[in-house]
DNA sequence: GTTTGTTTAACTTCTT
DNA sequence: AAGAAGTTAAACAAAC
């Protein structure tokens, strides 16, 4: 028994939000996305608070799932049969925890049809006079994602971000982040979005003989003959035919299936988490939730019309994604 | 029969 | 104080 009155570190309640802690599941996995044992299972594995009441915050985990727009679904693939689909990030949710906060966002992400999304980025881009290229909706969408998931190449560039490459970019769940011993509030997040939203055409090359990630792509070494998705093969018919009938919920529409941000491959695999007897101090530390509440929002995001005068065309474009 | 997923609803906590 | 974000419970359908 730990000492009355006093827990021990290993069985605080970790200093995250369901939304958080399955954030983190996903991103550790090298295909950015799991099936909701996997995450029940990252989870567990690395926070012991979460190894006892496993029926009540699974339950509340799978309403997050459901709830929250940030997370999508994405079918199994035929040759990889098994229960339920796999969870990944929506594609435009961004940097959710971008205020430091692993426990409250500044905002729920919610994601606009599609077909408003493409307005809104279209508009967008009118008023920094940029051409918008592909104008095709389905081929944009497909573009962005191809994009996004160049993120995940290591040493690969970006055609016109010639300093961004695949190492440059900041990792928001890293080992420090999640097991930082001394972690005392925000710490290490950051605020540069992780893929420029919007490419001026042109996709990014890969080296020889290297492959995308994700298991929808694994077998493309060349963009141009990269299948979208098993499943959504039929994508950009669907798109074009039926563009103003898109509705969420995801699940029942042609979705970009790919996980947008680049995480773990750099720090490597997380290490397995010792099996730490319940009591033992050398386990996981994991404090409590931090009170200090450091604040300092640099611009804040505004509702309704944004300026774009100070800001950049990445910002703009975040947050009218991410404005309704 | 259990797991996965959706939904409603009441509640708590945090921010403004 | 009010609103937003997060938590928990629970009923239920569907998939395996």
């Amino acid at each position: 028994m730990p000492r009355p009155g006093r827990n021990s570190y290993s069985e605080a309640k970790p200093p995250y939000s369901y939304i958080a802690l399955t954030a983190m599941a996903i991103q550790s996995s090298t295909e950015k996305m799991l099936p909701l044992s996997d995450i029940y299972k990252f989870i567990m594995d690395r926070f012991p608070f979460y190894r006892k009441n496993t029926q009540r915050w699974q339950n509340s985990l799978r309403h997050n799932l459901s709830f929250n727009d940030c997370f999508i679904k994405i079918p199994r693939r035929p040759d990889r049969p098994g229960k339920g689909s796999y969870w990944a990030l929506h594609p435009f949710c961004g940097d959710m925890f971008e205020n430091g906060s692993f426990l409250r966002r500044r905002k729920r992400f919610k994601s606009p049809h599609l077909a408003q999304q493409f307005a809104q980025i279209q508009s967008a881009l009118a008023a920094e006079q940029i051409p918008m290229k592909p104008a095709d909706p389905s081929l944009f969408f497909q573009e962005q994602a191809k994009i996004r998931l160049s993120a995940l190449a290591p040493g690969s560039h970006i055609q016109g971000y010639p300093n961004i490459n695949a190492t440059a970019f900041k990792q928001p769940f890293t080992i420090e982040n999640i097991m930082a011993p001394d972690y005392k509030g925000p710490t290490m997040l950051s605020n540069q979005p992780l893929v420029p939203p919007i490419t001026m055409g042109g996709f990014p090359a890969l080296p020889n003989g290297t492959s995308w990630p994700g298991s929808a792509y694994s077998n493309c070494s060349n963009i141009d003959t990269c299948q979208i998705s098993h499943t959504n093969s039929d994508y950009p018919s669907q798109f074009n035919s039926a563009c103003s009938a898109l509705k969420p919920p995801f699940g029942q529409t042609p979705t970009l299936s790919l996980p947008m941000k680049p995480t773990l491959q750099n720090v490597g695999p997380l290490p397995t988490q010792h099996p730490v007897p319940a009591h033992s101090h050398t386990g996981t530390l994991v404090q409590a939730a931090p009170q200090a509440h450091h604040h300092h929002h640099h611009h804040a995001v505004h509702h309704g019309h944004v300026s774009s005068q100070n800001r950049t065309l990445t910002s703009t474009l975040m947050s009218t994604l991410n404005h309704h």
